[in-house]
DNA sequence: AGTCAGGTGCAAGTGATTTGCAACTAAAGC
DNA sequence: GCTTTAGTTGCAAATCACTTGCACCTGACT
């Protein structure tokens, strides 16, 4: 059994502890996600779900998701000019940054600009509950080619 | 003449210099807009304008802001869970913290943060075309009281 | 004043996501 | 294992924030 199988197993269990019903549906939108090294849509993420349950509605799949997303087990990302994006909160906190030509998406965290972003909100009377920094990016027209 | 009313006199004939034509409509968007300290949506944007051109459509509210953010004249915001919000591009460059309680939008700049950014994109061989940086945050529980 | 490319209002369309509802099914209890 | 039942599902219809098609109108250059 894999890294992966073993892991969505315990996150089963945990959300099953949490009251959580896992169904057919559930587990195979876990699963999917635990697998998903990239940040897929919704739609997508039908698509690859219905590997393993034939005819999961997609409602089933938004349902699911915002209850994962409840739950503290996906994130939800709203890219400008695409539908949301999820991933898994297994890795670390990052922020993103989306090469506009290709969609893209890069992971990349800065413990510095966290820091700062910190003290802004405090120095105003405020504390972060979320935060977002997206960079839309290009690839540089570097010399040694593309 | 208040400064503001100039300010959208320069501004109209800058865009008819571009081709873009000044329509009754066009010219009460762009006073609201000028008027503006917040960051209103497309709804109240057609509300206030509508003062001035009654039977204002609210697709020529939409189409209007697409044009002006085109010529550069207005930016548009999305944030997490409201429709867009506009605003003209007189002052500097800014990002934006969200009450999440209040709804309230606070803007604040910080030069290290931008140049951070720039770095990232940079070590990873990418330029940044445009960023987002938001701040989802919530009153501190100050003692002096709320 | 006349021309006409471009703008407007209205109604209908879109795309992503949500919801109402009757049928279904985990999982707790017997 | 078999009920029970409250939570879940699929489907179709609704919603929300815009966008678009189209026939009529109007700035702005002549």
């Amino acid at each position: 059994m894999s890294k992966i199988d073993r892991r969505t197993e315990e996150l089963t269990a945990a959300l099953r502890r949490a009251g959580v019903r896992i169904t057919r549906q559930r587990a195979a939108l876990l699963s999917v996600l635990a697998a998903a090294d990239d940040h897929p849509e919704a739609m997508e993420l039908h698509r690859r779900a219905e590997a393993d349950v034939p005819g999961i509605s997609l409602s089933t799949v938004y349902r699911t998701l915002t209850e994962l997303e409840a739950q503290g087990v996906i994130l939800r990302h709203q890219f400008e000019g695409t539908p949301a994006r999820f991933e898994h909160t297994e890795t670390d906190h990052h922020d993103h940054m989306i090469d506009i030509e290709s969609g893209e998406v890069i992971e990349f965290s800065n413990e510095r600009i966290e820091r700062l972003q910190a003290e802004i909100a405090e120095a105003m009377g405020y504390e972060i509950v979320h935060h977002r920094l997206e960079l839309y990016v290009r690839k540089k027209p570097d010399c040694a080619g593309d």
